[in-house]
DNA sequence: GTGGTCTAGACCACG
DNA sequence: GTGGTCTAGACCACG
């Protein structure tokens, strides 16, 4: 995993784990990666993580059973995008619609630039 | 100006500054105030302004005559328009259509959300 | 170390790190010192460190890791000497010449001079 | 004339001068422009001019009739060449060599560079 | 501990 | 008066 150097690691590891429980990777009450282990497999400092889980926590993603481990939410995929559609519709969207009135870009821009950028997928 | 705590104050004056630009406040060539005066405006260290403004001229923005002040660069408006498009389209937009495909949104309900979002305002 | 009046400390300490990088005593990839460990070293504030340091992240010289500390980027001494060259090819020659002319200094002479400064040494 | 933005504003004003006097647009003795009419030439502050010719004062460049004007030296062409050799010999050519030591450029190699340039001219 | 940002205030060359 | 640089020191998020 490549970290952006302008994004908190911590947040850019709980994005991740987001990413891959919504792929299915890690299923409904099932358990996500110890602390340690995640550390070492990203080759960061495990404080990191635990700051990651506990973001997550706070959201309600995953849950934690003292002297167990970290376990995805019931309803986490659920939950984490509600979380993402909550955030989207408003903060990114008011965001996106002045921006793209500052630019003088229209909707019709807009959507054929998605297509463009699509194709080059 | 009320300042937001997420983002560095320095870039926010610098934001601020190009949106006074492109409004036409100071046009190309014009001089902007000088950076003891718009400290005392913004109610804000005269090294933060000092920031904001060489920050501005490292992006092209702002040109400065020694001993005499920063001055709006010739084409300040186009080059703060391409500045912004170019964010606009290299990183706003990718994030925005990853974010769509996590959250299965189409691109015509992004449009209806943008039309909805208009109607509201 | 010692500073000379007539350039900024700052520029000075980004120019010394370059000649310790150039000189291997930090490799490619490896870590400088903290921005307070430097400052306490040379006897400077450490914002005249901090500063040093951004001027040489901007010039693809140095790498940061949130948290961490900077780092010698990858293919630092390429950069280094290749911004070097740079302005001695564009700046300085062009200079040289223009100099030589006015003073009638032939490149028979120049090279006599600095065989003879060679000697000298 | 067109300013540096790096070097002093009066500084470029005196060399100038000097290029001005050794191409013999003032002869020894001869008056040069007032000290206003160069400054509504170049579009500076009198001050300005004033350090200037202070400066080429202080060298013996120029000499001063109060009340009357500013005249280039007797002998100025020769104080002129004198000062910049000097400069030449002590100052710039040991930076020279110190910098074609840190980049790996030989005299050989110097010498092809100015050959290269002339042509270019 | 590490860097990022900011305040308060100083001194300087330059215009 | 104007910007450029620097010191001294603080608080913060992050690792």
């Amino acid at each position: 995993m490549q970290f952006d150097t302008n994004a908190p690691i911590y947040l850019q590891i709980a994005d991740h784990l987001c990413d891959l429980i919504i792929a299915g990777h890690y299923g409904d009450g099932e358990r996500v990666p110890s602390v340690r282990d995640l550390a070492v497999e990203l080759e960061v400092n495990p404080n990191t993580v635990v700051r990651s889980y506990t973001h997550l926590l706070e959201q309600g993603v995953l849950e934690n059973q003292r002297g167990i481990g970290y376990f995805a939410a019931k309803d986490a995929v659920k939950t984490i995008k509600a979380l993402k559609r909550t955030f989207f519709y408003q903060k990114k969207l008011p965001a996106l619609v002045k921006t793209m009135k500052a630019l003088d870009i229209s909707v019709e821009d807009l959507v054929n630039s998605i297509g463009a950028y699509h194709e080059t997928l």
